[in-house]
This record gives structure tokens, C-alpha cells and sequence, in this order.
RNA sequence: GCGGGCGUAGUUCAAUGGUAGAACGUCAGCCUUCCAAGCUGAACACGUGGGUUCGAUUCCCAUCGCCCGCUCCA
């Protein structure tokens, strides 16, 4: 068998996301809207495939901690609208909304409050520098522009200060004519809509930008309700919304997308350690669904990209992977944050509420746990998977197949007559009616063997079981595997088992 | 958000100021005892809205969407 290395395309790719029911553009009558996509028959079942298994290895069989105890994790599904002041103590509402003003000529974009300008009655062109700048280069900068360099006839004043109609006079910090700077706009990533018909402000309340929070505001509830002690876990998964600048990379950077998220509340001596933890257990994890080690990659974040709640302890660790629309970089798939104990502290302070947890393993020492977060995107996993499975083989009639592992595969098998003859339809349904209860599989009747071969190639079934004339004389079927396209004989009695087996993997 | 490119069947493409063709897929029938995506047939498209024009899929404008680069990315 012959196989090209072939440079894979994301075009393709979509287009075979499309043509056999992966993902669909959302709303495709209408033109699609930009930051939106609909999952589809296929990748319905890849999604779900990636889901359940992330819910198993945290929720179901979580992990055996350092002491060789399993450790305890629970899960929860909270609601994607929360009260408002969730977002104010997460800092959503108050870090993100920054106005921010664009320049026409350079097209650098600054926030309004960094940028302070110098005013004078008598002149008419007003420069504005970053908040940071030096006076020496303000006033080489006065020089450039031929304008008296003496700063004490100028008034530094914040742009936020100045109305609108001074724009016209300002210059922008990296041009040198005035009127350049755009009206300042407000950046919120965080969907706004109302709860209840009256569309006010005070019933403003937003879409959750991340499902972490749903774990904060429920911390204590779960801990009154269930018998976890720290340190433990609290996972979810669900839908979460950003109104991304710029969607991008098919549903890499989407609008809308799917979160696989556990927050880790532990002694604060003992983060560092869980940490370290958490992360070997997520690579595994990646490793398990079928992404290959040579595209994955681990990277600690560096402090200027640090997310607010991080920048205190150890940072975030990502785990990445290369997608064809990144490399030779790598993209986001998981980020492992040390959170500090920034979330409960700020709920505890919004709130008033305490979530101080008295700890009898430790003397009753009184603290508020630190939190480790891994914080993994669904939406991306799929995305991953698809690329990774995406395998082009120019020997075969289908031109390319998708490489799934048996367990991530949307479907486990197909079931076919060799022929749509009598004798071989009614064995194979019966094997179909059998099989489904167990797996999703399919059934497929029409057309040459060949191209129903190359169907599944397509869809990255791993098994097709052909029920041909030796069926009928010895109750044996043949397995087809699809990397291979090896065949071999099994008894009818054992295709269960055989595909069970085939699972596990 | 900025700049550039592109929007014709499900997909990949073609042609044209007088309303469109192919390949593959899909569906139906035939054939087929294991990959020849076979044979025959059928259905299906000019992203949306304006403008110019006797007439626009074609030219112009806007809008939406997709791709690339920059920007952004809790």
C-alpha cells in the first residue's frame, strides 16, 4: 500500500466535515453567521464520543492521586445565565470592557485610559503618547513634530477626559498627523441579553464566558451537600459564549463552543504538586483519544500572557496541538491554571458569603483552598481529532480516510451484504438489530462492496462485518479493518465480543 | 477591527450581458461473492439586497459569509 505524505489543507477538511456530516456552518440558508457552527450526524457522535470520555476519566474514574487513593471528583451542570454579580467578582465585567480607540493611519489599537495627551489653549495639534512614555521622548517627539519641546506649556490630560470633538486635534502616538484616532469603543467579549421580557438594564445578565464560575458559585453547595473533604474536584461541561474580535480556523476560535472543565480545590502548600499532577494526567488523556505524541506539544505560559486570576502563582501550562491552520505552531487545546484562590476569595468578598473551608486533617486550620484548572475546550478537542484522523492514501478508492481510534469513532461498524440478494439482507439485519443495542453502528445495503468500503474509509469507521455465501454455510462474516484494509474470518457469535474488544483500544 | 483574495449543484471546478455545464457525491434501478466508489437514469446551483440595462449569474455598490495576512484572544 502506498501512502503521500500530502500537506493536509483545512479546505478539505471542511469540505469532508461538510459533505459527510460533521459540521455544518450554522444557519447555512442563510448565509451562515460569522462565529457560529452546527454539529451534524457525525460529529454529533464525535463530540459525544469525546465528552463521555472526559467525564469518565474525571467523574466516573477519576485518576488514583499521589498516595494511590482515587481521587475524589464530582461533577455539576449549572446554568449558563448566573446573577450579573458572578461576572463583576470574576472580573469579566470589570477588566474586559475597556474603551478602546483604533488609529486610521497605523492601525494600532490602544485602550482609552493608557493614553494621555498633551493639551495646550494655544495649540492645535494635541499629541498623545502611551501613559508610560518618558518626558525626554515626549519632548523629541514635540521636536519631530516642530512644535515648542518645553512640557510645562502643556497640560497632560487622560484621554478618557477629553470629549470627542478634541479628536480632531490629537495626534496619535505612532503618527504624526492629528485626526487619526477613532471614537472610543467598548470591547465586552461577554454576550449580553435580558432576563425577563423587559429588556432594561437592570435585568441585563449575560451569557457565561467560561463554565468555570457555575463551579465557584456552587463550591459550597457541593460541599454541603456531598461527603468530598479537600483536596477534590468539580467538573463540568457545557456550552460557553464569547464574542470573539475575529472568529477564526473553522470552530478552532468560534462564538459559541463547548468547555470540559475541573477546578481543583486543594491546601495552597499543596498547589504546585497538584498541578504538576493535573497536567501529566491531561497529556495522558490526549494521548488516549488518538492524538499522536508528535502533535502534541506542552508549553508553560509566559508571564506577559497570563490570564488576571494567574499572574499571582504558578501560572498556566498549556497543552497544545498542531492543527494544520498553525503549524509549524501549535494551537490551544488545554490550559492548566493555577488560579490561586482569586475566584472564591472575590465571590467570598461580592457575595459575602464565606468559603472558608475547616480542614481537621490539618488542625482545623481555617483557609480558602487554591484552585487547579484544567480547563480543556471540547469544541477544539473534536477539531483535533478530525485533523488528526485525516489521513490521505491516494491508494485507496476513497482518496483519504479518517484514522480515528476505534473508541472515538463516530461509528464502530458497518454491517454489509455482500450483495442486496435475498440470502444476505436478512442476516445482516439481524446482526444490525444486535449490535446496535450495544455500539452505533451501520447498515448498508446498496451498491458495490468497493464503494461502501469507501464510505466508511470516509466517515473513519474502523470495522465493516460483510455477510457474503460462507455466512450462510458457516456463520462466519468478514472483518475489514480500515487502516489496513486487512480482512479476516470471525463466527458470527463472536462480532460482539470482537468489536468490545476493539474498544477498549 | 484593518488590508488582500474569493462566493456558480452536497463537494471541487467551468462557461456566459440574452437565466448555466462537468466530475465526484446523493437518490432510484441494474449489475456485482469482498474495495472497479461499475452501468443507466434522476434530483439539485449562480450567497443576499440594491443599482446600471430592454435584459445581470456576468458590470457597479452595499451587505453577509469563507480564506490569507495583521490585530485581538480571561
Amino acid at each position: 500500500m502506498r501512502r503521500f505524505v500530502v500537506p493536509v489543507d483545512m479546505k478539505d477538511i471542511v469540505a469532508l466535515c461538510k459533505r459527510r456530516g460533521f459540521i455544518f456552518p450554522a444557519s447555512d440558508i442563510y448565509g451562515g453567521l460569522n462565529g457560529f457552527w452546527d454539529f451534524g450526524p457525525l460529529g454529533v457522535e464525535l463530540k459525544n464520543n469525546l465528552r463521555d470520555r472526559w467525564w469518565k476519566a474525571m467523574v466516573i474514574t477519576p485518576p488514583l492521586g499521589p498516595d494511590g487513593a482515587p481521587v475524589d471528583i464530582v461533577g455539576i451542570d449549572s446554568a449558563i445565565i448566573q446573577n450579573p454579580k458572578t461576572w463583576v467578582a470574576s472580573g469579566h465585567v470589570g477588566g474586559f470592557s475597556d474603551p478602546m480607540v483604533d488609529c486610521k493611519e497605523t492601525k494600532k489599537r490602544y485602550r482609552q485610559d493608557h493614553l494621555i495627551v498633551l493639551t495646550s489653549e494655544k495649540a492645535d495639534r494635541w499629541p498623545a503618547f502611551h501613559e508610560e512614555s518618558e518626558n525626554a521622548d515626549m519632548e523629541k517627539k514635540l521636536k519631530k513634530l516642530g512644535m515648542p519641546s518645553d512640557l510645562s506649556l502643556f497640560e497632560k490630560i487622560n484621554l478618557t477626559k477629553l470629549p470627542i470633538e478634541d479628536y480632531a486635534k490629537i495626534i496619535g502616538p505612532d503618527t504624526k498627523e492629528p485626526g487619526t484616532l477613532t471614537e472610543p469603543k467598548e470591547f465586552n467579549l461577554m454576550f449580553e441579553t435580558h432576563a425577563g421580557p423587559i429588556q432594561s438594564e437592570e435585568n441585563k445578565v449575560y451569557l457565561r464566558p467560561e463554565t468555570a464560575q457555575g463551579i465557584f458559585l456552587n463550591y459550597k453547595n457541593v460541599l454541603d451537600s456531598t461527603r468530598v473533604k479537600m483536596p477534590f474536584g468539580i467538573a463540568q461541561i457545557g456550552k460557553a459564549y464569547r464574542n470573539e474580535v475575529n472568529p477564526r480556523n473553522f470552530i478552532f476560535r468560534s462564538r459559541e463552543f463547548e468547555q470540559m472543565e475541573m477546578e481543583w480545590f486543594c491546601h495552597p502548600d499543596e498547589a504546585k504538586m497538584w498541578q504538576e499532577f493535573w497536567f501529566e494526567e491531561r497529556t495522558k488523556f490526549w494521548k488516549s483519544v488518538g492524538l499522536g505524541s508528535d502533535n502534541l506539544a506542552m508549553r508553560p505560559h509566559d508571564s506577559d500572557e497570563l490570564a488576571h486570576y494567574a499572574k499571582q502563582g504558578l501560572g498556566t501550562s498549556d497543552i497544545e496541538y498542531k492543527f494544520p491552520f498553525t503549524a509549524p505552531g501549535y494551537g490551544e487545546l488545554e490550559g492548566i491554571a493555577h488560579r490561586c484562590d482569586f475566584d472564591l476569595k472575590s465571590h467570598q468578598e461580592h457575595s459575602g458569603v464565606k468559603m472558608e473551608y475547616l480542614d481537621p486533617a490539618r488542625d482545623n486550620e481555617r483557609y480558602i483552598p487554591h484552585v487547579i484548572e484544567p480547563a480543556a475546550g471540547l469544541t477544539r478537542g473534536v477539531l483535533a481529532l478530525i485533523c488528526e484522523a485525516y489521513t490521505v492514501d491516494e491508494s485507496r478508492p476513497s482518496g483519504v480516510y479518517l484514522n480515528f481510534t476505534p473508541a472515538m469513532a463516530p461509528k464502530k461498524a458497518a454491517i454489509l451484504p455482500l450483495t442486496a440478494k435475498e440470502e444476505h439482507v436478512p442476516i445482516a439485519q439481524k446482526l444490525y438489530l444486535e449490535l446496535r443495542e450495544e455500539f452505533p453502528v451501520d447498515l448498508d445495503i446498496k451498491q458495490n462492496i468497493g464503494k461502501r468500503y469507501a464510505r466508511q474509509d470516509e466517515i473513519g469507521t474502523p470495522y465493516c462485518f460483510t455477510i457474503d455465501n460462507d455466512t450462510i454455510e458457516d456463520q462466519t462474516v468478514t472483518v475489514r479493518e480500515r487502516n489496513t484494509m486487512a480482512q479476516e474470518r470471525i463466527h458470527l457469535d463472536k462480532v460482539s465480543n470482537y468489536l468490545r474488544e476493539k474498544m477498549k483500544g
